[in-house]
DNA sequence: GATGAATGAGTCTTCATTCAT
DNA sequence: CATGAATGAAGACTCATTCAT
């Protein structure tokens, strides 16, 4: 008789926006954005084809929406060390967040880096992924010098390029047989010169 | 008008083959290989579309052929440095020998990396790449043990998530402005503890 | 809250629906039947979609209670010549309120001949506004028999296209530029041999 | 064994071309341009769906095509009775030439009417054909005066409205039952004093 | 060997309509 | 009476592939 509440309706959106998303990332993780069409997305998601434009206007929203999640779920580690001053410390503990991303978040990461690799993904939405890391090894560039590190520019791109070569080795060509656990100890051990 | 001889179809053939294959190879790397249609390779190939079916038999053959010459390239590059007996001499040949192809050869490298991280190409293309890269993951490992170093598994996966974590760099985040030769001096000099 | 009184449904009802048919007027001949959508109606109308399929059971049926409002708009012009006796005057009197309608009805009068144009339309709509303009044109037909006219079926239709043309080049050609003053005093000239 | 001849290419596609645009013609004339799809155009030409992209790149370009042929047709008319000095034989000319084509070239007419009338096709179309419609007025106009006619511009615009006022009753409201000849007829007498 | 017209499945997107609350 | 989430058919358009010549 009555109308559903607000409420209601908000519940229900963010459910069916949630389950949209979560195909979404597996499918675009799994086999890249071109490849996935919306209808695989919405029937991934248990939901008519018409459903998915209720809540994003395009399949590149959908996109975008996802990258959107990424970045502040990166933002969040990335703050959570800022607040560090002691160099060797932070260091130690971006590492260590770097490699618990492509652990718990493998499916996102995955999907960007795959999006910086498609040449037909937008770069509108490339652009906000590439300007991260480049901020991300501008903070560790930081951080080297203040620990009085010789070259801290080239330290860090040299950090940064094994961080990402170690989550594109993980993700895309060894997958689980990589040694993860080792790779990190020894990384932070070279970097800090303890081990855990 | 004449008949042909044997010889010249064949080299009518080769011409024809190699001026798609160029095309391809162009529009693969600047677009990417879904966003690159047929039609688009015959007009840069400047042959008609159906005689592109004359030499492969699919899209995806072309790609197949492309990835071939590459792994091709890439073991002659391989080769060259097989017979160096001296561990360290190896290391940064093998070093400098990448950072030659991520230079030289970045229009090809880009779609490897490419490649590999689309999951839509079939496992059959990708396959070949995965095996070399481990192959080469292999080599460094064996030459760091040779050379007497401690963990050399740990050691070349290191090595080797530089050298793909640098291309990833170069080619997909920061172009023409990434040091690429600084880098490559540098890690010469970690590597080998000298400076050329 | 309180339960209400069958008038107090009866006021809103009527409310509503009105809302909405305002919002499809103005849509329909801004846009165009077809380019109209149903969420936009509702949205100008500021109710929910639902809602109008509770008055109205299709889009079509809104397109068809419109057309039933410009009938009865019609009509009730027709009828207040109706009585006129006069042929002359007649004819004057119906001049005048063509110009009248085309004028004040704009956007009505639009509505009327873009849905006679549009073959998509059902004939279920069309079928009546067809029929409207014919006992138009027989009204007219009457009044020059009256007259004394030599052949009043042939002037009939003559008059009728003058005014038919004038309303479609002054709403779809030369819109606001056209002489529409010079052409009703022109006309009701040529056919009582006055002007006002 | 030889390719087809570029004569050979050249005659197939002005074929298929043609029926394409034969089809159009009807389909549109018959239900108006948003009425109907690409693939009932392709149906009723008797072609795959995807061959109309081959000649046209779009709906609207076939459309596009349409009224272009159309445009041309009416130039010739106009052009041939351009060369006439004497103003009551170049009224008359004109007025017999629009009713051929109100015969002759009805469903292009229709389309024409149509389109104008229709919001949702976009004004690059629509503005040529209000273009000619003036330019024809405006000829019309010329010609009054010329025969020393007391208010050309508004007797221009009459003659005008009538024209394309029986063509809309014509194509639309009255059909085949509509005196198309009594009118044309009467019209040449009331302008130049004559009868065939 | 070479041509390009032809096919049709598949893409993203829109929208009238239904329905649980 | 009122809401808006959900459906699915249909629309315009793309493109790998085939084939007659």
């Amino acid at each position: 008789m009555s109308p559903k509440s607000p409420t209601q309706f908000t519940a229900i959106r963010e459910k069916s926006r949630a389950k949209i998303l979560k195909a979404a990332v597996e499918l675009f993780s799994k086999y890249g954005y071109l490849e996935v069409s919306v209808s695989r997305i919405a029937e991934k998601a248990g939901v008519a084809k018409g459903l998915l434009y209720n809540y994003f206007h395009s399949k590149e929203a959908v996109l975008k929406a996802i990258v959107d999640l990424m970045m502040s779920d990166m933002q969040v580690f990335m703050e959570s060390v800022a607040g560090e001053e002691r160099p060797k410390v932070k260091i130690e503990r971006m590492i260590r967040l770097s490699f618990r991303m492509f652990r718990e978040k493998a499916a996102f990461y995955k999907n960007i880096m795959s999006i910086i690799t498609q040449s037909g993904v937008p770069s509108k939405i490339k652009k906000p992924l590439n300007d991260f890391l480049a901020e991300a090894v501008a903070e560790l560039e930081e951080t080297f010098r203040l620990e009085g590190v010789e070259n801290p520019r080239i330290e860090a791109l040299k950090l940064g390029a094994i961080l990402d070569g170690v989550a594109w080795h993980y993700l895309f060509v060894f997958g689980e047989s990589y040694p993860l656990d080792n790779m990190e100890n020894e990384l932070v051990k070279r970097y800090t010169g303890t081990v855990k």
